[in-house]
DNA sequence: GGCGTTTGCTAACGGTGTTCACTAAAGCGT
DNA sequence: ACGCTTTAGTGAACACCGTTAGCAAACGCC
């Protein structure tokens, strides 16, 4: 049992040994190189023994840094949960803190942008779980995407203690539907400690119709029967925003919500 | 070149000879057996070999059928297609002709079932599309994708014919979605002559939102944070087809839709 | 019956994940 | 500074995978 964790040599971050600090570079060094076999040939173009190759090392010497394949997609995907995270929260603080309306749209713009120019990662986090044994642990991805998703769920309380729009008639909301919305909202614990059903009924469709507009896009899915999908994305942006009670403006547009124009 | 389409033994099906027939049968034996790998071990689990050796026969065999593993998975995608467009007509099939408005129920409720009680197969035909090298021939999938949208198309423009719903105002159409909404009523055949842009937007966001909850739910997005996402799915396409002017329904209510309920 | 077409096989190449036994080095306590 | 322990990494091996090339047998038509 080592611990070195008071004397050493000279300043280092975060007490971490000598040890630590270069096991945990060569991890990330794996984890970048993946990443770079993922977006360049795709999920399946993601090996061990590429990485191995490239790193100038054998294949089961990465089994000292990661338990098998599995793994380290679930880690790379925790990752790029979290690099998602950062790029929609870092477009949020690009605009004044006031301007909620503004914040609002450019996070979910960059979230889309982020999804349509990261493909491959998206396809991972958001597309199809491969049939994924039980005692895979894909704690950290979960984790990481429930962080993420802590994100929008932080601005839509805004709009929900602003009283930006009418809540919907509960009886729209069946005795299921509002038992699962219950366990949604306790489940990823929300902020605001006693949420009503129909605020999560209205966040639950709105995420579904956004995630449904990006799925289709990054998926390919009308490809043969749209070039661009952007437009229909700000489409569906709009009607989402105006149901919500938040002024929609066009992507290019740096005027501030208060000076009105035409809608 | 052998040329027996006259002269045959008895009576076979379609012009095919003895040689074909059995030809046909072992294709699709093997597309049989890769499908069950498929919903058995997901798509990593299709592997020619293993289709081999369940056939009594080795790997190299099977390129006499098929030019390749990713050929293979085309086909089956094509296969599937159809399946899910059967199944959708089938129930549509299943209501009065008359009864448009539960048809229209009827048939979105089964794409829904389908979907959930075949994963995989939802997965590979509506999910992302792994790195394709461009030299690949995707066509069958797509035709047989092409093919089942025309069901939805079909239904949708009963509606339209009926004035259903008022269509939005088109200032809500930028110019640049309508060039892709036009591109997509062209590229797919509309069978109206002239369907206004404003038709197509609905169809697409309608689509988007049905698209986007069965993603959610297939690709199990919410899992965590939901058990049963039918309730959630209900909703949508609650507030779906009421937009659409056709009245909802819970999904085992056999009233007719002339006799009104509560709504 | 002869003969071309079709079918399927074996062998082989290069790639993958993973396990195991083993060496060499680095770290640490004394 | 020495010795012991922990660790990093290797090589060989096993069991898979897709794919190609060459070859032998079966089939079906004339």
């Amino acid at each position: 049992m080592t611990k070195p964790q008071v004397a050493r040599g000279q300043a280092e971050q975060a007490g971490l040994s000598r040890r630590e600090r270069v096991r945990e570079a060569t991890l990330t060094e794996i984890k970048a190189i993946a990443r770079r076999h993922l977006v360049e040939h795709g999920p399946a173009g993601v090996s061990l023994r590429a990485i191995a190759r490239e790193m100038g090392m054998t294949a089961p010497g990465l089994y000292r840094y990661v338990s098998g394949i599995d793994a380290l997609l679930v880690a790379i995907t925790a990752d790029m949960f979290d690099e998602l995270g950062a790029a929609v929260a870092a477009a949020d603080a690009s605009v004044p803190d006031e301007d909620t309306d503004r914040r609002i749209r450019t996070s979910l713009r960059a979230f889309r942008a982020w999804a349509v120019s990261h493909r491959s990662e998206f396809a991972i986090m958001f597309g199809p779980r491969p049939h994924v044994d039980p005692n895979a642990d894909t704690a950290p991805a979960i984790e990481a995407a429930r962080r993420f998703a802590a994100t929008f769920y932080t601005l839509f309380d805004r709009l929900l203690a602003e009283r930006r729009f009418v809540l919907p008639d509960s009886a729209h909301v069946t005795p299921e539907l509002a038992r699962e919305l219950r366990s949604f909202a306790e489940t990823c614990g929300f902020s605001a400690p006693h949420i009503p059903v129909e605020a999560v009924m209205v966040l639950s469709s709105c995420w579904v119709r956004l995630y449904g507009v990006v799925c289709m896009e990054v998926f390919d899915q009308m490809s043969v029967v749209m070039r661009d999908m952007e437009p229909l994305f700000e489409s569906e942006l709009h009607t989402v925003l105006t149901g919500l009670g938040v002024r929609y403006e066009p992507p290019g547009s740096t005027a501030p919500t208060t000076i009105g124009s035409s809608d």
